[in-house]
DNA sequence: CTGAAAGCGCTAACAA
DNA sequence: TTGTTAGCGCTTTCAG
C-alpha cells in the first residue's frame, strides 16, 4: 500500500530517466519541449514523470541554464497610494496571464522609497529575473538610473521622464489624447473650464495637462489646474478646489477616472449635477469609469495592449533579438457616455 | 585602463576566494553572517567582494542550499476588483519592508481563476519559495485544498473558512469588533440601521454581519442588509439598494472603509446629510476612513501588526519551531470621527 | 534521435 | 578558525 520508500525524497530528473529507461538528457529534452524524439520514447518518459509525480527544480535548472523564468513587475510608486491606480490591477492581470501561457512567472515587487529602489536594483541586477516590466516611473527614478549601466531586459510603461532614449517603452500619446477629450468637452459647454491634473513629475501627468492647454486656447485658465495624484481622493480635492476658486465652473477635465469619480463626488456634495451644471471628462476607461452616476465620458487608455507588447518587446530583448531600445506609441479614442 | 578581461563574466565565489587568498568555504562563510572567521580575514574578504564587485548567485545558493530567499504574498481574488481593496497594499508593503530586514524578498502573485490557482498551486508547491502568506480566502478554496497535502510553510491572513484547524491563521474578532462599532451607532441614532456586509463566502464577510445582527437585536431587519464585495462600487449599491428599501434608513454599518466611502456617496447622491440624517459606521480604519467628509467613525483592523505576527508565525514554521497550525486573534479598537 | 559527461556556483559537512 | 570535498538537479555540448 505505503511507499516502501521511508523518506519521500523529491523525485529527481535521474528518478524518472531509470524509470523510462531512458537517459538524463532525454528526460530534459522531453520536459523542454520534447523535440527531437521519439514519440514511442516521449510517451514513455511522460508517464514516469506522471507516475513520479515528478516536477522540475527551478533552482537546478536556473542554475545549468542561466534563465530563471520569472519576470518582474515593478512598481516604484512613491505616493502613499499603492495598488490604487486600477492600471495596476490590469497590467498584473494580464502580464500574469500572458507568462503563465509560456509557463513563466510574475514577480510583483515594490519600492516605496530611494532606499528600497536600491536594494530592489539589486534584486533585479542579481539574476533573480530574465527581465523586468517597469510600472509608470517619476522624473526622480533613481531606480532606473541605478538601472542604466545594466544590461538587464527591461521595458518601462510610458514614458519615462528623462530616460526617454535610455530604455524601451510603451505608451500613448497623452497630449493628443487629452486634446481630444478636452475638445469634446468645449464643444459641449460655454464657461469655465478646469482641470484635474496627475503628477507632473510624470510624462503623463505633463502631457495631457499640455493636451488640455493647447485645446482650451484661450480658454485656458492657469488658475483653474489643480494638481493631483492619480488618487481618488486627489481628484475630490481638486475639484474641491477649482469649485472654491471658480463657482461658476462648467467643465472639468480630469486626468484619470479615478480621480474623476472623486471630483463627480466633490461636484455633488457642493450641490452640482453632473453633466447638466458641470460636464466632466475622465480619462483611462477604467472599470472606475462605470462605476458612477453618470457613467464617464472617457479616454480610453488601452493597458492590456500596452501590456502585450511591452512583454513582446520584453521577450525580444530576452532573445537578444532586439538590440537598441524600442518606443512604440498606441492610439487611443474618445468613450462617450454621460458626464461630460 | 580597461579590464584585460575581455569578456566580463560574472565573478563568483571562486574569484573572491583567490583573490583574497582563502578558500571558497571562507568566502561562502563571510556572506552568509561572517561567523567564526577572524576579523582580518573577513575584512580581506569583503575588500576582494567589493573589488570584483561580487554578488551571490541565487539559482547556485538555492540549489545547494535548498531555500529560496523569498516568501510569497498570494492574492487569490476572484473579484474584479484586483488590488481595490487598501489592505492588501499594506499588508504587502509591511511584508516587503520586513523582509528585506532580513534579505529576503517578496513575491507577490495572484490568481484570478481556479486554473490560475492550479498552476500556482504547482509554483508554490515547486520550491520557488520557502513559504507563503495568502490573503483573506474564500470558502472555495481550490489553492488551499491543493496546499493541504504539502507542507509548505504557510499563514493564512484571517480565517480561512473551511479550513480553520488544517492552517496557521492571523485575524482579528470580526463578530465582537462588529458588535462594538454596530452598539456605538445605536446608541447615538434612533430609527431603521442597515448594514453593507462583505463577501459572505469570507469569515470576515459572515462574522461582521453576525456581530451587527447581534448589536441590532430586536431591531435587526434582514431587508435591510445588502451584500458588497469590499469595493467601493458595492458600497455604493448597497447603500443605494437599502435607501430604497427603507427611505426612513437612520444609520448605516457598512464592512469596510473603502465601501464605506462608496456608500456615502450614494447617500449624498439621495440628498441625505451624513451624520444628521444617515448615520454612517465602518470598518478597518484604512486610509479611506479620511478621505471623506465627515471622517469615518470605524473599527480599527490592526493590518500591520497582523502582518508582522504572520510574518514571525511563517518563520517559525519555516524554521520548524512549529509543528502544528498556530491561530492568532488579535483585538481591534473603536475610532470615533464624524460620520456615525 | 539518444547517451555520456562536463559543468552551472554555491553550501555544508568533515577534517585538520 | 579554516580548507577540502561532495554534492544540489539540471542543461547542454559533443559523440555516436
Amino acid at each position: 500500500m505505503a511507499n516502501p520508500e521511508p523518506a519521500r525524497r523529491r523525485p529527481t530528473i535521474e528518478d524518472v530517466a531509470r524509470l523510462a529507461g531512458v537517459s538524463r538528457g532525454t528526460v530534459s529534452r522531453v520536459i523542454n519541449g520534447g523535440r527531437n524524439v521519439r514519440p514511442v520514447v516521449l510517451d514513455a518518459v511522460n508517464d514516469a514523470i506522471d507516475a513520479l509525480g515528478y516536477s522540475v527544480n527551478q533552482a537546478a535548472r536556473n542554475l545549468a541554464s542561466g534563465r530563471t523564468g520569472s519576470i518582474a513587475f515593478v512598481i516604484s510608486d512613491r505616493e502613499e497610494s499603492l495598488f490604487e491606480d486600477p492600471n495596476f490591477g490590469v497590467f498584473a492581470r494580464v502580464f500574469s496571464r500572458e507568462l503563465r501561457r509560456t509557463g513563466r512567472h510574475l514577480l510583483i515587487t515594490t519600492a516605496q522609497d530611494e532606499q528600497e529602489e536600491n536594494t530592489l536594483g539589486d534584486y533585479l541586477t542579481l539574476g533573480h529575473v530574465d527581465g523586468a516590466l517597469l510600472a509608470p516611473t517619476h522624473e526622480d527614478e533613481s531606480l532606473l538610473r541605478r538601472l542604466l549601466p545594466h544590461r538587464l531586459p527591461l521595458v518601462v510603461l510610458g514614458k519615462p521622464p528623462g530616460f526617454e532614449d535610455a530604455f524601451s517603452w510603451v505608451a500613448i500619446d497623452d497630449e493628443k489624447a487629452a486634446f481630444t477629450v478636452v475638445s469634446y468637452l468645449t464643444g459641449r459647454v460655454a464657461g469655465p473650464v478646469g482641470t484635474v491634473t496627475g503628477p507632473l513629475h510624470t510624462s503623463s501627468g505633463r502631457d495631457r495637462l499640455e493636451g488640455c492647454r493647447r485645446a482650451l486656447g484661450d480658454q485656458f485658465r492657469p488658475d483653474l489646474v489643480a494638481t493631483g495624484d492619480w488618487s481618488l481622493s486627489s481628484g475630490q480635492q481638486g475639484a474641491a478646489h477649482l469649485l472654491a476658486r471658480e463657482p461658476g465652473l462648467r467643465g472639468l477635465f480630469v486626468a484619470s477616472d479615478l480621480m474623476a469619480v472623486g471630483a463627480i463626488g466633490a461636484l455633488r456634495a457642493a450641490g452640482r449635477r453632473v453633466p447638466d451644471d458641470v460636464a466632466v471628462v475622465g480619462f483611462d476607461d477604467s472599470a472606475a469609469a462605470t462605476m458612477v452616476e453618470p457613467a464617464l465620458t472617457t479616454m480610453r487608455n488601452p493597458i492590456e495592449q500596452s501590456a502585450l507588447e511591452a512583454l513582446r518587446i520584453l521577450d525580444d530583448q530576452i532573445a537578444g533579438r532586439a538590440r537598441r531600445p524600442v518606443h512604440l506609441l498606441l492610439s487611443s479614442e474618445l468613450v462617450e457616455r454621460g458626464s461630460g
